[in-house]
DNA sequence: GTCTTGATCTCGGCT
DNA sequence: AGCCGAGGTCAAGAC
């Protein structure tokens, strides 16, 4: 990984056209040949960069030296060097990567031992359950046996209530198992998403994720 | 700006749970509080990190030192240091920021001025135009005088076919602006999309944003 | 390879 | 402050 802080200009053209004026910034080159530009600020995103695989080279013709970093598809990133006040260069290794808990597939895992909690009497048939267009989270039965689709969400948004209506039309035309009625659970429901859902008789759940991981096992703990 | 590398082990607790084993890492402390850890690939996005506003304090009560990043929520970076390898600071100043070209909002601008390029006699209502589940791109009204909702993209494909048909359906409850007809414009439509709102009876525009840039004025040439 | 979908999404805009 | 849509989304997993 080389750092280097430097006065300097950017321009990215490709699926956009972007334009850096001259300003301090540190420019980030990593083993992978990607190039980043960051400002002062923002911790999350770099003002521009180009993702690998890519290559850079130098420009000296002209006046003052000029990185470019290209991609395959022909996108470049184009540095004008102004001024170095800093470059340096680490060996960091491979990173051993990261570990997390407590995302959507969890959720699904915690609801799935507690459908309790979506209605009285509801029991689970399947996590996963595939149909042609993709698996439903969770496939359940109501108190009175009537099959029940459940999508999962961390975030109810539109897009899900979307796809539990395609799963339903789906099943809903397997004979065997309609009429299926439709469940969208998620830790928070967006008001248009809950608009749409309840339009289309598909019922709300909120999911709390602390208490149902209160509820269960340390099974899921992951550390 | 500070750049640290060292040895460390990240921990992350709040909208998730995560863990960094032991590893060589570059730590960017920017001017604004915000903290990230970077691995020696991957331009876009750092391993961990915590968004401004957010306050970093040293605990050297342990038997190593323990960076704590925590943000309002309380959500906390643990960055356990053991071996330092580099330190240091850099001024940077404020950056000027950048200058973007060529997204979705140009285009709607763009097109918004240019209404007749959807069909002779066309007249623009409003951008924006606010409905229950979400505002439709363009309102405008076609040599008749009937209603048309317009979907800009850059890319057409087909969740916007399914973002226009959901505002259709709702408009067309609407008995004082009922009948509502619709006109997918894009830079670009996927052939499968073409075929899905051609099917529902929604005309396709495509859009040249060169020309469209070239009709209009210097106001949106912004460099 | 392509496609789908989640994300500590981030970010900006507007109500 | 909350909601909503766009993103050079990125990135991981499925097919």
């Amino acid at each position: 990984m080389r750092l280097v802080i430097a006065q300097c200009t950017v321009d990215y053209v490709g699926r956009l056209t972007a334009h850096l004026p001259s300003a301090r910034r540190l420019l980030l080159i990593k083993a992978d040949g990607s190039v980043s530009v960051h400002a002062d600020d923002r911790a999350y995103k770099p003002l521009n960069w180009m993702s690998p695989p890519c290559w850079i080279a130098e420009d000296t013709s002209g006046e003052r030296p000029v990185w470019v970093v290209e991609n395959k598809a022909g996108e470049q990133l184009r540095i004008t060097i102004e001024d170095i006040e800093h470059d340096s260069e680490h060996e960091l290794g491979v990173d051993p990567g990261l570990v997390k808990d407590g995302v959507e597939a969890h959720l699904q895992a915690l609801l799935a031992e507690h459908v309790d909690l979506l209605g009285v009497g509801y029991t689970l048939v399947r996590r996963e359950y595939m149909t042609a267009i993709g698996p439903v989270d969770l496939l359940c039965r109501d108190e009175e046996g009537k099959t029940v689709a459940v999508e999962v969400k961390r975030r109810g948004e539109i897009d899900g209530v979307e796809q539990l209506t395609r799963y339903l039309d789906l099943l809903n035309r397997d004979s065997l198992i309609a009429p299926v009625s439709g469940v969208f659970a998620a830790q928070q429901i967006k008001p248009q998403a809950r608009t749409l859902a309840t339009d289309r008789g598909i019922r709300c759940v909120t999911l709390d994720y602390d208490k149902m991981r209160g509820l269960d096992s340390d099974e899921y703990r992951l550390f």
